[in-house]
RNA sequence: GGGCCUGUAGCUCAGUUUGGAUAGAGCGACGGCCUUCUAAGCCGUAGGUCGUGGGUUCAAAUCCCACCAGGCCCGCCA
């Protein structure tokens, strides 16, 4: 009962409802007999409920667990190019997605798909056959990155001979070796982040080993049909709301291929084979046959992309009624002068790399530099537009990564300066402010995986550290048994938070 | 033409889904606080037509309608 109310903004209280909200006079009468509650005030047309300490103190941060199955995709970038912090800002979004979603459900899978068979990879691959590496940097992926701006330049001129490369690519998977050294590369990055996946999926396993059965099977059970007439002759469409997903020159559109990926995700399809390494299942065809049989697919995919997704949405909720299919949709970071653009190249200077060591100049540190990032990433709402400002991004001060991180060494050196044993007597109401974490912690994370939005999380350790650094400036803790417990149980939330965060702690700055 | 997202303090953002207590933070400005657990901190002051106009309601930043501004999507591209 307790548990669906709105917490307290009041000092002092646990629980607030407006009387106004309250049509049966029952709720109040179990209100008041629940075991859990000390006391009812009527305030200002609100009952205030107080709940008894013991309570409080024995909260944690244990959820409920569902049995389900949970696959979560991203950062999913084109293997011809570094991560810029548009791609790190998807990461970032779905690593910490998958973190939390993890507090929730017992089965949860991060999914890598390789676009290696992609339109972008054989413009970079035909120019890197022909002309070598032409750019200058120790990194593959960044060099390839700058060389990409340039075939792009040539790509009307020579788009046949491209078009070419990508047909052979398809047949023969020549660009394979070329799309690991980049991905390689990028994959320094992602470990540099603390970005992890656990199936990695590429597009050319798909075409191989899922695409053909996959499609017979969608024909076999009526859900695509072939057009002899009109504009779309020729072409395969999906019966449900007519997208093409067959060209009429037999090869598969964009949509085509996602949809078969996603029906695998979900189950519906078989036939991908993978091989472990590491930990990590990656597709290949001299593998052994795996299926994910997804309960809840979600997809970390830029808002750019509403419209596919949403027919995707359609689609999947169509043939499979009883799969959740969700498009964790995010706005893009720009700079003030416009949009990232790997055409244009305007991400030079911008990759997720120079971002790392930026902030490792200006601080000197590794995880203050990527707290800074993270939390300044993070805590944006993804769906709003982030406009990406250096001194904002590596700020140190108030409202930051590195914030966090203070507060958090603040804790970690009061409890080494520790004269007395912890242990809770009679709480205050500042200690009970505080104990009230964990009531925020639950509807915060409902919050999150509702809404799927982890700047919710991102909020709730802002201000968990700001209501801290206020209680440690007017109360001496060390040496007071009953605040030394509450800090302890207060730095175990706080840690918890800080990795859902994707945060790494330290313990002295 | 159709659809989606955004608009809250000088700046960057919470709060909008479930209408309700004086609309909250940070940065920047100004003024305080280090012989006491980390001052990358804390406390205080100034700063608001919640894009505009209607409507619903006892009550609207929040719900409905129209409009304005910025961004994005509507292909046998990906």
């Amino acid at each position: 009962m307790i548990e669906t109310l709105e917490v307290s903004r009041l000092r002092g209280y646990e629980y607030s409802i407006n009387l106004n909200r309250v049509k049966d006079q029952k709720i109040l009468d179990i209100i008041s007999n629940d075991p859990r509650v000390e006391r009812l005030d009527l305030i200002n047309g609100y009952i205030n409920i107080r709940i008894k300490e013991d309570v409080l103190l024995e909260s944690t941060a244990k959820l409920e667990i569902l049995n389900k199955r949970v696959s979560i995709e991203y950062p999913s970038v084109n293997p011809n190019k570094p991560w810029h912090i548009g791609h790190l800002r998807n990461a970032l979004i779905g690593e910490s997605m998958y973190r939390i979603l993890k507090q929730r459900y017992n089965q949860v899978y991060r999914i890598d798909y390789i676009d290696d068979l992609g339109l972008q990879v054989a413009q970079s691959f035909w120019y890197f056959r022909k002309f070598g590496l032409t750019s200058e940097h120790p990194r593959f992926d960044h060099a390839i990155g700058m060389d990409y701006v340039k075939a792009n330049q040539m790509f009307q001129e020579h788009e046949h001979e491209i078009r070419e490369v990508l047909r052979e690519m398809e047949e023969n998977n020549i660009a394979r070796e070329f799309v690991d050294r980049v991905l390689g590369d990028q994959l320094k990055t992602a470990q540099l982040y603390g970005i992890g996946t656990d199936i990695r999926v590429y597009e050319s396993n798909i075409k191989l080993d899922l695409f053909n059965q996959g499609i017979q099977e969608l024909k076999r059970n009526g859900y695509v049909e072939y057009v002899d007439s009109g504009d779309l002759k020729g072409t395969y469409v999906t019966k449900f709301n007519r997208k093409v997903i067959i060209r009429s020159d037999g090869t598969a559109t964009y949509l085509g291929k996602d949809i078969v990926f996603q029906l695998w995700k979900a189950g519906f399809l078989s036939g991908l084979k993978f091989v472990e390494q590491d930990g990590v299942k990656i597709s290949n065809t001299n593998g052994s046959i795996y299926n994910l049989n997804s309960d809840i697919i979600i997809n970390v995919i830029g808002i750019e992309q509403s419209q596919h997704q949403q027919e995707i949405k359609e689609l999947m909720n169509n043939m499979l009624p009883n799969k959740e299919y969700h498009h964790l949709a995010y706005q893009r970071v720009r700079l003030r002068e416009g949009h990232f653009s790997g055409r244009k190249g305007n991400w030079l200077g911008y990759t997720a790399d120079d971002l790392y060591n930026e902030g490792y100049e200006r601080m000197n540190n590794k995880e203050l530099s990527l707290a800074a990032i993270k939390f300044y990433i993070l805590r944006h709402n993804p769906k709003t537009e982030v406009v990406f400002d250096w001194d904002k991004a590596l700020n140190t001060q108030g409202g930051s990564g590195v914030y966090l991180l203070y507060t958090y060494v603040r804790m970690l050196s009061i409890e080494r300066n520790a004269s007395v044993e912890p242990k809770p007597k009679s709480l205050d109401d500042d200690d009970r402010e505080l104990m009230k974490f964990y009531l925020h912690y639950r509807a915060s994370m409902d919050k999150a995986i509702k809404y799927l939005d982890p700047s919710v999380v991102a909020e709730l350790s802002l201000k968990l550290a700001e209501e801290f650094n206020s209680y440690y400036s007017k109360h001496r803790i060390s040496n007071n048994p009953t605040k030394l417990f509450v800090l302890k149980r207060l730095k175990d939330l706080y840690e918890h938070l800080l990795y859902l965060l994707t945060i790494p702690t330290v313990t002295s700055i």
